[in-house]
DNA sequence: CGCTGAATTGACGGACATCAAGATGTGTGG
DNA sequence: CCACACATCTTGATGTCCGTCAATTCAGCG
């Protein structure tokens, strides 16, 4: 039940040092930013706040915490989820670099949030921007989009649980591919169990429609949870 | 293809005249108005913009249209859906009397909309709320909430479609208890089929899951698609 | 009272879940 | 660097929930 892992600078952006260590991805780094939120690196977001560290599986937030903080991934990758009554486990997000979460309609968590992989995070005081602050209505309009996108976001997501298994993984691949580490390739950072509580499938159902996007030479696995997408055309046509 | 049926008036709240026919939901009137946005009958957005009445399936906007009004339910229902792939009807939501909708990510719109039934909605445009208006702050702040409200409830949706087929019946069916019209007892305006495309169902499942909480004592169906919930503990059971 | 679309009910089949085993891959210690 | 151990992933056999197809009943309306 660990937390905060290594607060790392306080309202100052940075890279993070050498001290942060992380057994994974390491060819993320050097790669434009870009993220669902639309910005390539940098509003005025990127200069505030407290720079925190998450190992793998390490709780940010838990359900029912004051929702007092909004969060951006600087890198890895977090995973936003909830039990259901027969023991299942629902995600509705992942959130990977550049991306904002956290934001919520009451006051409190309605959901968990934990990192999928070690993962870098910048926390902000939503006092920070709501209140009469300097940053005023430039600050408004900035989470009047986060909110307005997160709200596109869970449409989307609500309108994949209605497809077939194969649409799901394909339209999953898709939205992963925007993150893009080299030609036509990414890296997973979640197991294929994270996969099938977002898509609402089981393991063995992702896994058997992976290897026949693989039979058909549509992607290619690689070591690492690493996906080259030798047809992006024919995925494409595959999803609705 | 028909749009606005009738404008009533512009810039003043008010009642609708006798001469808007509404064939159904006869009972709705001298009810106390509530709504997911938490408002109890009247935020500033009651006092501008331009009531417009539908007849049942005419539609509000559709697929691509500029979203340059966000819209509020006076009396009836509307459907927001958007047509699949492989022919099949996908509806995201359903609003009904003082729900606030239409408010999108970007400047067009990603969903049509349609009445359920013979419906009054309230028009606003967005420039009069964004604009450096008069309404300043106060307008922004709605805009945020409606916002995050509409977040929250795109990603219940979504959770909703993991689950299986009559844990999504009996909750949408608590959703709908929310617009009672008497004691324990709501009207359904839309059809089986709406309802089986808004839960990712078909209309048979759907139609079977009813007869079972019939046969079990749980509700009971009266004409006029009114429900009337026997027995509200048993129904929060089955939820997930 | 008959007509028409909506809703219900039944029989059957298929897509995906479940259960179970085997393969692969990743991290650890010698 | 190699070998072992454990987790993750894949593959196969079987089951089940819900979809499909089809017939019947019901409700609303002229």
């Amino acid at each position: 039940m660990e937390r905060a892992i290594n607060v790392l600078r306080s309202s100052m952006p940075s890279r993070h040092t050498a001290s942060g260590q992380r057994p994974h991805s390491p060819i993320n780094d050097g790669v434009p930013k870009q993220s669902r939120t639309g910005d390539l690196e940098g509003t005025f977001l990127d200069s505030i706040g407290v720079l925190v560290e998450f190992s793998s599986s390490n709780e940010i937030y838990t359900f029912d915490d004051p929702a007092d903080h909004i969060y951006k991934v600087v890198s890895g990758a977090v995973r936003v989820c909830k039990l259901l009554d027969d023991g299942r486990r629902y995600i509705g997000a992942f959130y990977l670099r550049g991306d904002v979460f956290g934001l919520e309609s009451g006051p409190r968590h309605t959901y968990s949030c934990e990192a999928v992989c070690p993962t870098t995070i910048r926390m902000i005081s939503r006092n920070v921007l709501t209140g009469s602050s300097s940053y005023g209505r430039s600050a408004e309009l900035e989470i009047l989009a986060i909110a307005t996108s997160e709200m596109q976001r869970a449409q989307m997501h609500s309108s994949l649980l209605v497809k077939t298994a194969s649409e799901r993984v394909v339209n999953f691949l898709l939205q992963m591919s925007i993150y893009n580490i080299g030609p036509a390739t990414f890296q997973l950072p979640m197991s294929r169990q994270d996969i099938a509580d977002y898509l609402g499938l089981t393991i063995e159902t992702v896994s058997r429609i992976f290897t026949q996007l693989e039979d058909s030479g549509i992607i290619l696995r690689t070591p690492l949870r690493h996906i080259v997408v030798r047809d992006k055309h024919a995925l494409e046509q595959m999803d609705g």
